[in-house]
DNA sequence: CGACGGGTTGAGCCAGCTCAATGGGCGTGG
DNA sequence: CCACGCCCATTGAGCTGGCTCAACCCGTCG
């Protein structure tokens, strides 16, 4: 099957699906619509109404401070679920925005009840879901505090290899990476101009290689043991799913 | 009552509970066991095998680099969980310690299951909590990357004076302190030196008082607003429980 | 009484910041 | 088709918040 949405390859990781519970998710990939980059999906203080999944794109989670400082707590994949505990909550705690075009499903508070009720197998993938975006936000705060912004970006680096990889969209880890440095700057907390040399350093020691967008990481080992970079926390152990082709 | 625990106490935050959830939830409280000060409840890559509730005291959840810089990814309170969704996980990705001298309930994962079936409202606490920690990691994301050391510090004690104070802990913004500059070092991201430094300017500044572990915020709108402090991600709003006495 | 865990203080240093200017790619309007 | 503007990346120069190292102090506990 090559028409696998990444929604389905992203929950494989998380249970073993049965053939009824991948024709759900292909159901609800179907279903998704276009929208143009920069667009905020809900704004802070917003209750959101639905949730939403990425099929293609990536968006954010992010905050500003009250003198336009901002940062973002998460990045949003391909597979990713966007709010699907936020919807059933009130008021956002922050607001979620397109980083370039994407493709995306919108489910309402019934149809996430009635997928959530639809099998114990998805039931399980969305909680898995859930604990690793807990994880990686864990890891983040670690990124953040207590990591150089050199090993910080490469540790940002091996995170996006491996996440991408789950769902197809990086082989060989080459990957597009679709994010402007400022918008990095704003994961790792520092500025953008830093940002700018410290991807110029990983290139020097011959860590990365990043041109038109497209980066590649010759020896993930090296990178991976200079960026701390462990796994462990995006769970993806348990893959079942077919590492076809 | 005057003897509600705090477990009950924080859990009204998140649902109405009815007199038989309060029964169940005082029934696992004194349960609850002595623990002492720097012991590890769990260890990263070890597999849960309970969950553990504050009833007393503070833990943390903590992660460590090769080279022994330590991080700091969440403060556990009276009241707080500490493992609900990682016990039903596999391998642990972080550590859980103890800071003080804690009185802890240990829960296995038989006991959660039943605890969970137990009531609507209960699961609805319980998820309540999940996502109020979810939350407060991104904020800390935010105040780690984001803000200046002092703006994060002041954060740090507002959020630690609206989360004691739900659990009656705090009153008048007043409040037992127990952290060391050291632990509150590896919560910002800083060194410790520079807390004691930070620390210094907000007294100063008028804007604490801190003496043998006492903490005093004369004016919580003044601190909160130096820190850009918004309560909304702890989520407190739907207080239902009795503000007595 | 010595050791140890915290807090406090000083001095010098450096990672990462700000400000500023430059250049390329691309979309839009004339 | 060109010109303009905008977004993004790049580079230089100087500044500073927070760091490290190193004392020293105090209270507590064995």
């Amino acid at each position: 099957m090559p028409t696998e949405s990444k929604l389905t390859r992203r929950l494989r990781h998380g249970a073993r699906l049965s053939e009824r519970d991948i024709g759900q998710l292909e159901t609800i990939s179907a279903s998704a619509i276009d929208i143009v980059a920069s667009t905020d999906l809900i704004k802070q203080h917003d209750v959101a109404k639905h949730a939403h999944i990425i099929l293609d794109g990536v968006a954010c989670r992010y905050k500003f401070l009250r003198d336009g400082r901002r940062a973002i707590v998460a990045l949003l994949l391909p597979g990713d679920f966007c709010d699907l505990q936020d919807s059933i909550q009130q008021k956002m705690d922050h607001s979620i925005a397109t980083l370039v075009d994407c493709r995306i499903a919108k489910l309402d508070k019934q149809e996430i009840t009635r997928l959530l009720e639809s099998s114990p197998a998805i039931r399980r993938a969305c909680l898995w879901a859930t604990m690793v975006e807990e994880a990686t936000l864990r890891e983040w705060l670690v990124n953040v505090g207590r990591r150089s912004s050199e090993e910080a970006v490469a540790h940002l680096f091996c995170e996006l290899d491996a996440r991408l990889g789950a769902v197809g969209l990086a082989r060989g880890h080459v990957f597009y990476l679709p994010l402007t440095q400022a918008t990095i700057a704003d994961v790792i907390g520092i500025s953008a101009v830093h940002v700018q040399r410290v991807i110029a350093n990983l290139k020097d020691a011959g860590l990365i290689m990043l041109q038109d967008r497209v980066l590649v990481i010759p020896d993930f080992a090296s990178l991976a043991e200079m960026a701390d970079f462990d796994e462990t926390y995006l769970h993806l152990g348990n893959t079942v799913g077919p590492h076809e082709q």
